[in-house]
DNA sequence: ACGTAAGCGAGACGGTACGTCATGTCTTATA
DNA sequence: TATAAGACATGACGTACCGTCTCGCTTACGT
């Protein structure tokens, strides 16, 4: 009987796993999720393959730590608060659709967005280490608004922030419409006022 | 030069052809999209692989085209109107819950939407022969809603659209939350409302 | 149970055997034996495929047909006699290494070869239609020979021919060693007088 | 430029060679030549294709070095000299015949000699490594031969070993007539004394 | 300081699927 | 009914990667 026997951490060598993410963010902008290989990013990184089979279980999470070390860098501790929601949901938006129309983070975040919408188990990786705490700093931000009176006592934050900023993540990964700074303004506006007459 | 000649589309054979669409169909839904392979679909047709290639560009344009002829089956002609407009949208988003929440669509629909993200001329044909004639019913039925004043005047349609049937596809694809029934009607809800207090 | 039904003869097309056999020939002497397929023939020849199946059995006896079609264009009826014995058969074998070193005769030939020797039943065929006859012709030279004193009584012809031009052919295909009239003439002496010193 | 880069032979695994040059004989033996697969081969050697791709540049090497393989196991160092020419030739001719004649060798050595026919390169290696040193051996017997006034001074070895050999290679190749050992003994009488009358 | 054990680069291995090509059969229409 | 055209099922081609394995080679640790 073989049990896999994991490897000792500790012995990693971090300019082999630095020299992956990096190769395999490279190849996936170049070359495209499609044609992304193991073996690819073993060349390109000058690494044995057996090094990334060694440390990640999946194309998926070897893609989703380079995509995690990318995002990682830039990170905000929590959205602005100016005590004008609307302009503050804008500001953060119009921010998200500049990241994801930069050709860079696109072609990374569908290949990313591939993987999680194939894998479960990926799937609550993502939402525990990205979506959670960016769910949860947008919850902050809306929770703030609601104390300050701006936002409805009685509103679910949870659908609150799918509907603030589902429909541009939606129109990107579908590409049903031009995904503009003026969309996600209209976005936030109707969000917040409602599709009924007042 | 060797230009790829076209074939005689008046001599195809139809039994292959729905033989193809059948095996893709009911592949992609027992070994997932991952381990979907033309080899496969073609043994499970009972065709040769070049019957494939010849006639569809990539394993995308296949996949899409099962999904549109699975999908053709029971296509609604419109939404219903019964006056009550929050009544409408519920009773629709259920039954797009439902219908995403049944494995063998769910599988299916999951493979579409990965050749969709991935390649933007397959989004165009799919957002042109599915998603745009889709989006036109719901548009009408919002525009009906306008004239009977129970949607403001001056809201953007494509944005309503977005607002009502985009967190569910959302919650959907991403597994951010439990993709429910209660959810979808929530989502109806606060789009309807809004996010302020009134 | 449908049993293969032998085609009419009688109204087998001649336009289009002949196209086929001179392509046949063409396609050897251009792309080798080894990339002659019946698809290219059928193509060169602007037939359908299944005319080609209909009248040949195999690409061997369609080879054959056009071998033959061939080297009965200029076939001679019987070799010189002119009393000569060794200077006739150096002509005809000078004009045999002639013909082998035609490079559009070499690769038809091998070709035939070939064929021959993996296909007892064409190599059968072959015995009778082409080397039969030519053998016929060498071995009727040596016999007026033997009459007029110049072969010894109690050689067997068969072996003789062998002897004479066997070595030539056997040179040609395995290219062991140049082919030229000089090694014909050398093989021609040596078979004559013999190894044995005299 | 992606230049094809030679695999290092000091890891080859041994076994899967010679699994491989097994497989390619018996297969070619059960088969034939025509029905002689690459993919058969690698089933039957319980090896990966790219395996044979890797160390062989073509079907006909393979075949090459597998009959090489075969042959090599009982190669004798020097043909017999017991000092009756005559006897020593039909002895190792008689042999010959016997070993053309044993079906399992009888496959191998016609698919060996169609690759040769028609790949020169292939040609030349067989003439550096099999037919050469064969060739070698032969004029040794003949050319002590000579010394020993058995054979005429003034012959060329060459023409010499043509002659001998030749026509029971071209005999078994061609099926010119029934290749026994009686006629292996009239080629070397033949050879010996000419066709002349003395 | 020195063996020993791990991670490392390299890359060969048995495989699967790729997309292309040729096979020989079958169907359609043209003459 | 023979033909040209060409779609069909079949299956081999040679290539690209898969994930595993085995090589020497460098580290770094425990004696």
């Amino acid at each position: 009987m073989s049990t896999k026997v994991a490897p000792d951490p500790s012995r990693r060598s971090e300019t082999a796993r630095r020299a992956i993410l990096a190769a395999a963010l490279e190849l996936v902008g170049e070359v495209g999720y499609a044609k992304l290989s193991i073996e690819g990013i073993a060349q390109a990184a000058g690494v044995g393959k057996q090094t990334i089979y060694r440390w990640w279980p999946s194309k998926g999470s070897l893609l989703f730590d380079a995509f995690l070390a990318m995002a990682g860098e830039g990170e905000a501790a929590a959205l602005p608060d100016t005590g004008d929601l609307a302009a503050d949901l804008k500001l953060v938006l119009r921010a998200t659709v500049d990241e994801l129309n930069d050709p860079r983070f696109d072609q990374a975040m569908r290949a990313m967005h591939t993987e999680i919408v194939h894998d479960p188990a990926l799937a609550a990786d993502y939402a525990q280490r990205l979506d959670g705490p960016m769910r949860e700093l947008k919850k902050e931000r809306l929770r703030a608004a609601q104390l300050a009176g701006q936002l409805a006592g009685d509103v679910d934050l949870e659908v609150a922030v799918d509907m603030v900023f589902g429909p541009v993540l939606n129109r990107w990964l579908h590409r049903t419409g031009p995904l503009t700074g003026d969309y996600a303004e209209q976005v936030v506006d109707t969000a917040l006022r409602g599709l009924m007459p007042r």
